[in-house]
DNA sequence: GTTCCACAGGAACAGAAGGTCA
DNA sequence: TGACCTTCTGTTCCTGTGGAAC
C-alpha cells in the first residue's frame, strides 16, 4: 500500500458540491430560465445572436444557470448543419480593463505555441488581433463574460457586440453575456453600451432559506453516502446561505469543508458542529486571501487599526488611526502615505468585511468622518499578517503580544 | 434657510515596472 | 537600444456630502 489511500467513508461524489458540478435540474429558477432559453433562441433560428445582461447577487444561480443553458444550446445547435456555434466563458475576476480582456480573448482563440503578452501592444493592435481570430473562427460565437463589473472601461463592451456594424468583422456573428453581482453596474455604464450590451436583462434573485435547502438536498444526495448527515445540518447550512444574501454556493462550501473536516477527523457523520468550525475554517481563509492581496501600507493600516482595538479605542475616526499608522511605516522604515492614500486602503479593508466603517456626522460642529472597528477576529487578522510584520522588523510575533493583551508601548518596546 | 465643518472620494496626473517591436 | 504601450501604486487637487449650528 502506497502513501495515499482513497477514503470512501463520507463521500459518494465529492465533485457534486463544487461550484462547476452540473446538475440535471437547477432548482427554484424557472422563470429566468425560460426567459433565458428565449433570449437564446435566435442562435437555434440561426439568426443574429442576442446580447444578453445577468445581474443578481452572489450564488444565486447565474453562472450555474448560464451553464446549464449553454450545454443545451451546444448540444442542440450541434443538430442543425447550418449552425456553428462557439461559446467562449471568461471570467473577468482579476482582469480590470477592456486590454487585458481583449488579450485574454484572443489567447483563448490561438493555439499555446502562438500566445501574446497581456502587456505592450497598442490598444487597436490588439483589438486587430481578435477581429482575426474572431472571423478565423466564424459562425455565431458567443462570448460570456462573468463578473463582467470587474472591467473598468467599458470599450470592450462597445466594440464587441458592434465589430459587425463596423465592418471589423465579415464572418462571425458575435453575443455578448455579461454576468454581474454588483446592481449599479449596468447604471453606470455609458448610454451607447447600455442600448447594445442590454438587449435582454434577466435579474436572479436570491435564494431563500427553502430553495437552499432543496438545492442542498438535491447535491448532498449525489454527494454524500446514505446517514452521513445528521438532522439538522443541511438546514443550518441553508441558514448561514439565507443569512449571507441567499447564497447557495456558500452554503454548499460550507457542506463540503464540514465533509472535508469529518474525512480528516475520520469521523462517520457529520455534525453542526462540524458545520460551525467549517464556518470559521472558511472565515480565515477568507482573511487570508483578503489580506494577501494587500500591499505592505494596506498591511500596516489594518495591523494600526488592529493594535487600536486591542487597547480598546475602537471604533476609531480616520485621523486617530493615521498617527499610529505612521508610527509603524516609520518603525518599517518606508514613507507614510498620505492621508488621501491611507483612506483608499481603509475603504478596501471595508469592502472586504476585514473592518467595518460607521459615517458620523456633527455638523458645524465636527462635519462628516468615518470611525472604524475590526470586523473579523484581530487573531486571525494578525495570523494572516505575521509574515509581512515580521519582514518589516515591528516585532517577532503579533499572536503572542495580541495575547497579552497588548498596548502602544509594548509595541515600541518589542521594536 | 443658510452656513460651516471634516473628510470621503472622484479625477487627473506622475513615475516605475514590465512588456513589444523595429 | 530606444520608442512606445499598459498596468499599478501613489500624489495632488478639488468637489460633494449631510447634519449641527446659526
Amino acid at each position: 500500500m502506497g502513501i495515499f489511500e482513497r477514503d470512501t467513508e463520507i463521500y459518494l461524489d465529492r465533485d457534486a458540491l463544487r461550484e462547476d458540478y452540473q446538475p440535471e435540474n437547477l432548482v427554484g429558477r424557472d422563470t429566468e430560465l425560460d426567459r433565458y432559453k428565449a433570449a437564446l433562441q435566435p442562435v437555434i433560428n440561426g439568426e443574429q445572436p442576442n446580447n444578453i445582461f445577468l445581474y443578481g447577487k452572489t450564488g444565486v444561480g447565474k453562472t450555474a444557470g448560464t451553464r446549464y443553458l449553454i450545454d443545451h444550446l451546444k448540444a442542440d445547435a450541434a443538430q442543425y448543419e447550418d449552425i456553428d456555434l462557439t461559446v467562449e466563458m471568461l471570467n473577468c475576476d482579476g482582469l480590470s480593463s477592456s486590454y487585458q480582456i481583449a488579450t485574454r480573448l484572443v489567447n483563448e482563440f490561438r493555439n499555446e505555441t502562438n500566445q501574446i503578452s497581456t502587456t505592450g501592444y497598442p490598444r487597436a493592435t490588439v483589438y486587430d488581433m481578435l477581429w482575426t481570430e474572431l472571423d478565423s473562427c466564424g459562425g455565431t460565437i458567443y462570448i460570456v463574460l462573468d463578473e463582467v463589473d470587474h472591467i473598468q472601461d467599458d470599450s470592450i463592451l462597445y466594440q464587441l457586440p458592434r465589430a459587425r456594424a463596423n465592418e471589423n468583422l465579415s464572418s462571425a456573428k458575435i453575443g455578448i453575456i455579461g454576468i454581474s453581482n454588483d446592481f449599479s453596474f449596468r447604471d453606470n455604464l455609458s448610454p451607447k453600451v447600455k442600448s447594445s450590451l442590454c438587449e435582454e436583462e434577466i435579474q436572479f434573485p436570491a435564494y431563500d432559506a427553502n430553495e437552499l435547502i432543496k438545492i442542498l438536498e438535491q447535491r448532498a444526495e449525489v454527494a454524500f453516502h446514505e446517514g452521513v448527515l445528521e438532522d439538522g445540518v443541511i438546514e443550518l447550512c441553508a441558514a448561514y446561505g439565507a443569512k449571507d444574501a441567499g447564497d447557495a454556493r456558500q452554503s454548499l462550501d460550507l457542506l463540503m469543508k464540514a465533509g472535508d473536516l469529518a474525512r480528516d477527523k475520520e469521523t462517520d457523520t457529520i455534525s453542526d458542529d462540524l458545520v460551525r468550525e467549517a464556518r470559521d475554517v472558511l472565515e480565515r481563509g477568507r482573511i487570508r486571501e483578503g489580506i494577501s492581496g494587500l500591499t505592505q501600507h494596506g498591511h500596516l493600516v489594518v495591523y494600526a487599526l488592529v493594535t487600536l482595538d486591542q487597547e480598546g479605542k475602537t471604533p476609531v475616526r480616520t485621523r486617530d488611526i493615521r498617527p499610529r499608522y505612521t508610527n509603524f511605516a516609520e518603525k518599517a522604515g518606508i514613507d507614510p502615505l498620505v492621508p488621501r492614500r491611507m483612506r483608499d486602503h481603509l475603504g478596501e479593508l471595508s469592502m472586504l468585511g476585514i473592518i467595518s466603517a460607521i459615517e458620523r456626522n456633527e455638523g458645524r460642529r465636527g462635519g462628516t468622518y468615518r470611525e472604524y472597528s475590526v470586523e473579523m477576529d484581530p487573531k486571525m487578522i494578525l495570523s494572516a499578517l505575521e509574515d509581512t510584520v515580521d519582514d518589516v522588523g515591528i516585532h517577532t510575533s503579533v499572536a503572542d503580544l495580541i495575547d497579552r493583551d497588548v498596548t502602544l508601548s509594548d509595541f515600541e518596546s518589542a521594536s
